[in-house]
DNA sequence: ATAGGAAATTGATCTACATCAATGTTTAGC
DNA sequence: GCTAAACATTGATGTAGATCAATTTCCTAT
């Protein structure tokens, strides 16, 4: 178990890389993401204090995700044996609902809904992290976003 | 860990139960799904033999997911007491995995796209359940995927 | 075998969101 | 404090997939 003290932008993992290692979030935010054929990225998950980010893809196998810092972190480095992260398993079913809630909301959930869901989840993370990486987790551009943030202020 | 004859149609847990159990599938089909407000039905995981089905809301609140059986099926049903699950650890990094792919495929890829990997990755599903519910769990209208599926045909 | 109901298909139209392009606004490094 | 680059906003237009409606095909139960 390593502890790593990490700059912002620092990237830790990257897609096709061995995936053996799971993280730990001590202090600041990570987040992991995706890069499809055309170059755009999709954040799949926001790593802030307390949290684990990990790929899901099977040990020893290319991971599927980047992880890199979007603020100066410490974390601390796991080896993906899944006997550590099993003892930690409150922490699992935390993410396994998180996904079904994700998951559900990108099937049914219009991006007007996704993000409002999003604020009331994870007030912290807003005030955090640029439109452009909240309208990449939310599946949209941030054209997209910015309209809808216009809309919902025109509301008020 | 109770052993369960099912009949085809029968739900084993509602939207709103307290949620409690685990589905370790011996046999036969199951199904976890959510409806809208709109009455519309979303396909969130199929459960096969061998596989875990079970709704990842916190132990003994609501949950948020129906469950049902798609063909006649043989179950155990455990206590949602995560030690049990985290016994079946390789079925948890597995889980993890496909929901990971879900959510990637679901932010990133067409309905063209989404159906060709359904078909890749779950051919044994395919001959077992509608076009219908394919299509929930692709987060598609049946309609759509109708002209997908006739946009394949003719590439042959 | 047959009737009733679900599922699948097809066409016409609509709409949420993407894309592209231009302009304004922060932010970070020297 | 200035500059360059990244980010955010706005407008115009395009498009994948939804919706609605009408058949047609397939099941299932009697």
């Amino acid at each position: 178990m390593k502890r790593l003290e990490l700059k912002k932008g620092q990237v830790i993992q990257r897609k096709g890389d061995l995936n053996s290692k799971v993280f730990k979030v001590e202090s600041g935010l990570l987040r992991s993401y995706t890069i499809d054929e055309k170059g755009k990225e999709h954040i799949y998950q926001f790593g802030p204090e307390d949290w684990i980010i990990a790929d899901a893809t099977p040990h020893n196998t290319k991971s599927k995700l980047y992880i890199d810092c979007l603020e100066d972190s410490v974390v601390y480095q796991l080896e993906k044996n899944f006997d550590l992260l099993l003892s930690e398993s409150s922490k699992i079913s935390k993410r396994l609902e998180v996904l079904q809630n994700r998951v559900i909301m990108l099937m049914s959930a219009s991006a007007l809904e996704r993000y409002e869901h999003f604020v009331d989840t994870y007030p912290s993370i807003i005030q955090r992290v640029s439109n452009k990486m909240i309208a990449s987790y939310l599946g949209i551009t941030p054209e997209a976003l910015s309209r809808i943030r216009k809309e919902l202020s025109n509301r008020k």
